[in-house]
DNA sequence: TAGTATGGGAACATCC
DNA sequence: AGGATGTTCCCATACT
C-alpha cells in the first residue's frame, strides 16, 4: 500500500469514526451513511480488535493511530475510492446488530416502559409530551398538557385492550421505584432514571457493543441499539402522527 | 371547593 | 408452573 493510499484510507477511517462519533453524540439521525460506515468498521477485523479504537466512540477526541491501524489492515479491499466502495456494500453484507436478530426471534423481550420513555425523550417529535429536565442526571418531566397522549401511545404500542392513561402509566412508574430503575423526584410530573439505566442507554454502551459485538456481546444479551431505536422511532412517529391527526389535532 | 398530582393495595393479564 | 412486568381498578391524601 502506497503512502497516498494509506492517507486515503486513513481519511476514510477518520470519516467513518466521525460519523459514528456524531451518532454517539446524538447529532445525526440514523442514516445509510451510518450503516455504511458501520459496515466499513466491521469489515476491518484489525480495527474492531484494536484496543486503541475501542474507546473512540464515547470520547471527544480521536484516539486512533491511523498509521497503526492501516498497517494492520492490508487485507481490506482497497479500491482507490473508499467512499465509493462503501456504497457497494449490500444490505445483507451489513453486520446486523445482535439485538435485532434477538428481538426478531422467538425469545425476544418486550419493550419496557422505561425504554419507551427514554426513546420518547430522544425523539424530537415527542417533545410536546415529555422532556429532559437534566439530561446528564436522567431527570425528565412529562408535559402536563400532553402526558395523556404519551400514555395513549404507550398503550397502543403495547397493544393494550384498554386505553392507557397517565394515571395507569404513573402506577407502572411507581413500581420502578421499588427496583430503583426510575424514581419520583419531588417536582411535578418529574422522574429520574437510575445510573444503571442511564448507563444502559448511553451511546457508548450500545454503540461499542454494536460495532464490536463479535467480541463483547454474548448472543443472548439484551441491549438498546441505534437500529432498534430507529425502528422504534419510526414506529412512534407513525403512530404519533396517526393519533394526533385522528384525535388530537393540536399536538 | 374542585381539579390535579401522588401514592399504594390488590387482583388480573401476558410473556418468557 | 412461576416469576417478571406491567395493567386495571379503586381509594386516600396532598397540593394548588
Amino acid at each position: 500500500m502506497t503512502c497516498v493510499e494509506q492517507d486515503k484510507l486513513g481519511q476514510a477511517f477518520e470519516d467513518a469514526f466521525e460519523v459514528l462519533r456524531q451518532h454517539s453524540a446524538g447529532d445525526l439521525q440514523y442514516s445509510p451513511d451510518y450503516k455504511n460506515y458501520l459496515a466499513f468498521i466491521n469489515h476491518c477485523p484489525h480495527v474492531r480488535g484494536n484496543s486503541h479504537c475501542y474507546g473512540v466512540l464515547p470520547t471527544e477526541e480521536p484516539v486512533c493511530n491511523w498509521r497503526t491501524v492501516i498497517n494492520s489492515t492490508a487485507d481490506f479491499c482497497f479500491e482507490g475510492n473508499i467512499h465509493q466502495s462503501l456504497q457497494n456494500i449490500t444490505e445483507n453484507q451489513l453486520v446486523q446488530p445482535a439485538v435485532l436478530q434477538h428481538r426478531a426471534g422467538k425469545g425476544r423481550k418486550k419493550l419496557r416502559l422505561f425504554e419507551y420513555l427514554h426513546e420518547s425523550l430522544c425523539n424530537p417529535e415527542m417533545a410536546s409530551c415529555i422532556q429532559w429536565v437534566d439530561k446528564p442526571k436522567g431527570i425528565f418531566q412529562f408535559v402536563s398538557k400532553n402526558k395523556e397522549k404519551l400514555a395513549e401511545l404507550w398503550g397502543k404500542r403495547k397493544g393494550n385492550r384498554k386505553t392507557m392513561t397517565y394515571q395507569k402509566m404513573a402506577r407502572a412508574l411507581r413500581n420502578y421505584g421499588r427496583t430503583g430503575e426510575i424514581t419520583k423526584i419531588r417536582r411535578k410530573l418529574t422522574y429520574q432514571f437510575s445510573e444503571a439505566i442511564l448507563q444502559r442507554f448511553s451511546p457508548s454502551y450500545f454503540l461499542g457493543k454494536e460495532i464490536f459485538r463479535s467480541q463483547y456481546v454474548p448472543p443472548d444479551q439484551e441491549y438498546f441499539s441505534l437500529n432498534n431505536w430507529n425502528a422504534n422511532y419510526n414506529y412512534t412517529c407513525t403512530n404519533y402522527h396517526e393519533l394526533s391527526e385522528l384525535s388530537h389535532p393540536d399536538c
